[in-house]
DNA sequence: ACTAAAATATGATAAAAATCATTTTTAGGA
DNA sequence: TCCTAAAAATGATTTTTATCATATTTTAGT
């Protein structure tokens, strides 16, 4: 479904939405720990996270990342597309090629509408509003 | 989602369903081609798909791989879960642990819906009842 | 300016998934 | 009974994904 890569992404997402502002910067060793994620492989991530302006960065003395507030009214699906690239989700369920309503394949018709809503949801839920869930106690940052 | 692996399985068994009985049997070569999957591969996962009595073989001379009547009742969730061994499925869509209700992650609860509805979906359809999607036109088997 | 603390860039290694190749076993037919 | 065509078993290789290590900028503070 999500790529390793994507689930670590998510994860130090949420952490800086918690745990950062424009002042207060996060340096990668202070996010890889409490999210438990290689430090050098999140690192990578959240550069290319940074990169995409998904996150923010500063570097040199006192930098770090951060999530300014644009930063936070991404959606969790513009996470994924840079850390996986789109592909999973719009590929068909059988075959290797996309998924084509016009040929669907015989998984198509029964999985093809919740694909879709997943999507959907993915696209349209923010990082600030999944980081509100965690702050009200409704959900969990596993580890 | 689904692996490489089981998309290849539910097609090859999709196949069988399209063009074999107890008294047609079809060799790994004739399904690897047109399903359009390097042959020494299928043949290891329809061994796998056999032993565990999802699909049928016979051995020797005039031997080939098919589907019993019964075959035919199984679910595709029971191709997935031969293949990918249901790991896939029942995993939280941001940690590597299990999903946990009692502990949701921030996706949980927009997500979880959808994949139990997929899953339900999968348990509930059979082999027999896609293959007829496929003889009715209403489907197709991509390659 | 200089230094140290940070991200960034690049490339190497390890682990997992997918693919390929070879051998062994089974069973039908001469 | 012996040969041959098939699946089954085993193990090697390749490709992809995940992880690690090292060197290079950048920037705040002195
Ligand atoms: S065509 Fe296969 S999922 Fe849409
Ligand atoms: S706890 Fe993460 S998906 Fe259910």
């Amino acid at each position: 479904m999500l790529s390793k890569s994507s689930k670590y992404a998510i994860k130090a997402v949420l952490f800086l939405a918690l745990n950062s502002n424009d002042k207060k910067k996060v340096m990668v060793k202070d996010i890889s720990e409490p999210i438990n994620v290689p430090q050098a492989y999140i690192a990578k991530l959240l550069q290319k996270l940074s990169r995409q302006n998904i996150i923010s960065s500063s570097r040199g003395r006192k930098g770090g990342f951060y999530l300014s507030d644009n930063n936070r009214k991404q959606s969790i699906m513009s996470i994924i597309e840079v850390i996986d690239g789109e592909k999973n989700f719009n590929s068909c369920m059988l075959s290797l090629k996309e998924c084509d309503e016009d040929k669907p394949c015989p998984l198509h018709k029964t999985l093809y509408p919740f694909k879709s809503n997943i999507i959907r949801n993915l696209e349209s839920i923010s990082i600030k509003e999944l980081a509100l869930e965690v702050e009200l106690g409704n959900a969990f940052l596993p580890l």
